[in-house]
DNA sequence: TAACAATGCTTTATCGTTTAAGCAAAAGGG
DNA sequence: CCCTTTTGCTTAAACGATAAAGCATTGTTA
């Protein structure tokens, strides 16, 4: 069973196809089209039960509809949850997603893009990885709208979405002060990337304002690649010295839950040996013994702030970069302690 | 800067687009093209950095090289990591992938399925909602090739990759059996989708084969749309009665963390109040307390054959209908106390 | 050397839709 | 009654790529 074409109808109605266009299309009263015509058109489309074809449109119209989603990894349910609110808000406005995960690999990146273009969506939007700097200035010389989310190039002036991430990060290490901690540590990946950089200058300007001890030694890195072994050194180095950590901030969801598996394995208790704060939510943050106090990320309006912006760009076509930064709640509970 | 198309091209070289074409899809021989032609094209091709337009190519191929995936939510992990698996597979056969969420709900599933062949896409790769059996039955009719996946109708003769729920439900309330629990609860989705219905089945099939008393009470639904109270019902009515389950076996991820969560505030303690086993995988399972002996589900192979499947159907327009059933395993950890 | 094949390219139609331009016929105006 | 406007439709080109068919040359063979 072939697929219904306007030529279909335009044959059943006895019509030009370029007649049938207009009437579906609703453009009657430019086209000047009769009252009964257009009616019949319509009733015969809906018998037929006529559906565009949108690669035709596209073809036609240079617009494909779609938004290409590029994200580190979409079964992370950060990424999942950032994917879903923009599926849903492209979905209200007419456009479909196309996703890749990028695995924080700029090789990945780089051929996903390729991918996508060549599928011609009309705009991107990228949690960027760290050294993808090139492929995004090559996007702009492509004049290819884009809008980076959770993470963002400072010397590259693009739309990007974020998130207070400097200050989230002191308030939640001032909160772990207030609770009484003393040795803070931090764990964070090992990028350049902006929004880790930031967290941790958050981390650092908090101990520094309330005049805490703030040694390398404090700071520890893992790579995404080798997440569980760099973690468990890296907590290893924190817990097992002479002047173990009492508290701990994780710079991500991920971190903390690997990290949490291992002090788990170590007899360690939290709150009462250690305090534990992270950024991002998580269910398994949540059914912890000690449900872990969060940064809470507005994932729901960073979603719908990137596809207004990608869609206002697409449709406007103007260079006019929209930086929008979003507020962070902290949520507090039983993992650090009292307060 | 407009894109280069073949027409570009075949001005820069001096010769029809017919010509550039056969270079640049490798048809040289067939079509007979000189080959310092070949290369003088090739070259002017890469310099002027030529992107085919997948969307012509669809509109003259008819086929998109893309697949539509329905899941029920991209952000729960599960269907997350179905996503990426999938997302994998198609990419290494140069398809890409849409997808949507259907939250459960027959209406939204609907609207997807129309959304995602307007789209063109050359098939789907569906995790059916309950009730939309019609939906299926009207694909069918208009020829368009679809996989199943997780669920499946066993009216509705359709591709459909599936786990042995009854084998591995059955194991798994036996693992507690010989863990020596007596009174066995089951906790499971209120839903007449057939792997609900097969774990229900291999759990009850257990009790009857191990001679354990097997009461009504002892099975409890929560609704999907209402979890967290109806789950709360379901414990209170399994643990707070005059004889209190001493084991509890959970039909997905999602019920046992909104189940563990609650039987957390109540100050059980697994496994010795209580042993708990789940269907499907959550790193909240790996990082409780008592790591939760689950029914892990073979994603990667499922997300696999589907593709594989899906192609094959597509490739073949045939209508041969593939049922392909992998098995589970048992991963035993703390949740169910000593051996 | 005539007949035919092989070679190297162009022409043209097509996919389904959109839209500017064109063209009759009917209606309106002076 | 002639001229202009309006109305209601059709024609045709275009989007970018593909591929069958066509058409000159050149090369081969009896």
């Amino acid at each position: 069973m072939k697929k219904v074409s306007l030529k279909d109808i335009a044959t059943a109605a006895g019509v030009s196809t370029a007649l049938v266009s207009y009437v579906l299309t609703n453009k009657e009263k430019e086209a000047r089209i009769g009252e009964e015509m257009a009616k019949k058109i319509r009733e015969i489309a809906r018998q037929l039960n006529y559906q565009p074809n949108h690669i035709a449109r596209s073809l036609k119209s240079g617009r494909s509809f779609t938004i290409g989603l590029i994200v580190a990894d979409i079964s992370n349910p950060f990424f999942g949850n950032i994917a879903r609110t923009i599926e849903d808000e492209a979905k209200k406005n007419n456009y479909t997603v196309i996703f890749g995960s990028s695995d924080e690999n700029v090789d990945k990146s780089q051929d996903l893009i390729h991918v996508l273009l060549n599928r011609q969506v009309d705009g991107l939007i990228i949690t960027p990885t760290e050294g993808s700097e090139q492929q995004l200035l090559q996007l702009q010389s492509q004049h290819v709208p884009f809008v980076l989310i959770d993470r963002y190039f400072p010397e590259i002036a693009a739309n990007h979405i974020t998130v207070n991430n400097q200050e989230a990060a002191f308030q939640a290490v001032s909160h772990l002060v207030k609770a009484g901690r003393k040795r803070i540590g931090m764990v964070a990946y090992k990028t350049t990337l902006q929004h880790i950089s930031e967290r941790i200058q958050g981390y650092q300007a908090a101990l520094q304002q309330h005049e805490l001890p703030a040694p390398a030694s404090l700071l520890k890195r893992a790579r995404y690649s080798h997440l569980k072994t760099d973690i468990e050194t890296a907590i290893d180095g924190l817990l097992k010295g002479k002047h173990p950590a009492d508290a701990l901030f994780f710079a991500t969801n991920s971190l903390a839950i690997e990290g949490l598996k291992y002090i788990n394995t170590l007899g360690i208790h939290i709150p009462n040996d250690l305090a534990v704060i992270t950024f991002d939510e998580a269910e398994a943050l949540d059914l912890f013994y000690a449900p872990v106090t969060f940064v809470k990320q507005p994932i729901l309006d960073m979603g719908k702030a990137a596809v207004r912006v990608l869609l206002d760009q697409i449709k406007d076509n103007t260079t006019a970069v929209s930086n929008i930064c979003i507020d962070t709640t902290l949520i507090v509970r039983k993992s650090c302690g009292s307060q």
